[in-house]
DNA sequence: GTCTATAATAGGATAGAC
DNA sequence: GTCTATCCTATTATAGAC
């Protein structure tokens, strides 16, 4: 075994989380961060030694662990395709909290951490879309419109955030998250739009 | 007359335009909208007393008048729905440069320009909407489908700079411009979708 | 591993000369 | 209107005790 499941780390890793999507990577300040854990400064510089860009890649990282177990996974695995879309749905409505909570997708990708973290920023952005397009290539959808449609599916989540956050309205998002499914496989129209 | 245009003003503006827009309301310091203008820090606060707040709502309102000149004004006039909103297209790839600029809008939804700004950004969102939705009723698309399309070219457009920029791509930006005026026009499928 | 205390620096803002 | 010089606070980061 190689080590004893550290409990009181995934906490840690949640209160920051919390910080850097309310406040984006040059908001969030080590005071906000040391508050929201309840460790004092000089505790987080032992865990992350170097500093808030490491917290902030730690944070990038448990998200990506997140979203392949309960997201990317669930969608590779053999199964009806619209039922799994739906529960993409439902997986992103818990991941942003309604809506309610910013991605980091969007908050670090302006200012200093859009240099530090382009690579995990990008890979995001390509997993969740080829994940989508693999499914609906499994539907039956032609490879070229598959990938169109799932590019156009994260576009609209990231920009369905964006909205509801500017509005401070949940609404936007949610709508979208209830017809994506029927959305990504609807029949194709003429070869008119998907282009 | 009431005043002689102050032309360096405008082009101090631009440059305070570009410090937000690159690094959001957070990262943007005092010496970034100093060098960036060519003014020293004194002479900013002379024009703007309220300091990076007072430039960041500054800001905040030439956009706004740009975007009723240049779009939304357009899009009220008399003329063909296709054409008008090929040339929102035109005039959105200006103003995000190809999808190489934030919008502010996504930029100040979080962190403190957030509950400064969230008037401005409500407004922006709200005031485009119902623009491309006023074009679409025109060209005879019942006003409940006009709402929704409209909200959802508000989303793609948001969406699309995110992803962009994620990507370090402006293609998904470009697309999405491109089949925009189809998309909004197109034929209404069975009434399935735009519920 | 966690704390208090503190150093070092950057950031926002102002004073006062020109 | 613009500048240099300065103030004060917030912020990052470290030292050293427990």
């Amino acid at each position: 075994m190689a080590r004893p499941a550290r409990i009181p780390c995934e906490e840690v890793l949640r209160s920051m989380k919390t910080v850097f999507r309310e406040n984006g990577y040059d908001g969030a300040s080590m005071a906000d961060l040391a508050a929201k854990t309840g460790l004092a400064k000089a505790a987080l510089y032992h865990h992350f030694p170097g500093g808030k860009e490491d917290m902030a890649a730690a944070v990038l990282d448990e998200i990506s662990g997140w979203m392949k177990e309960h997201v990317l996974g669930p969608l590779s695995v053999p199964g009806v395709p619209r039922e799994k879309l739906r529960r993409l749905s439902e997986a992103l409505n818990e991941f942003y909290d309604g809506g309610q909570s910013s991605c980091l997708i969007g908050a670090f990708s302006i200012g200093e951490a859009m240099t530090l973290f382009q690579g995990r920023l990008g890979a995001a952005v390509r997993g969740l879309m080829a994940a989508i397009a693999k499914v609906l290539i499994e539907a039956e959808i032609p490879e070229r419109v598959a990938l169109s449609r799932a590019e156009d599916a994260v576009i609209r989540i990231q920009g369905a955030l964006v909205v509801a956050r500017a509005l401070r309205d949940t609404r936007p998002f949610t709508r979208l998250l209830r017809r994506l499914p029927d959305d990504l496989l609807s029949a194709l129209p003429d070869a008119v739009s998907d282009r």
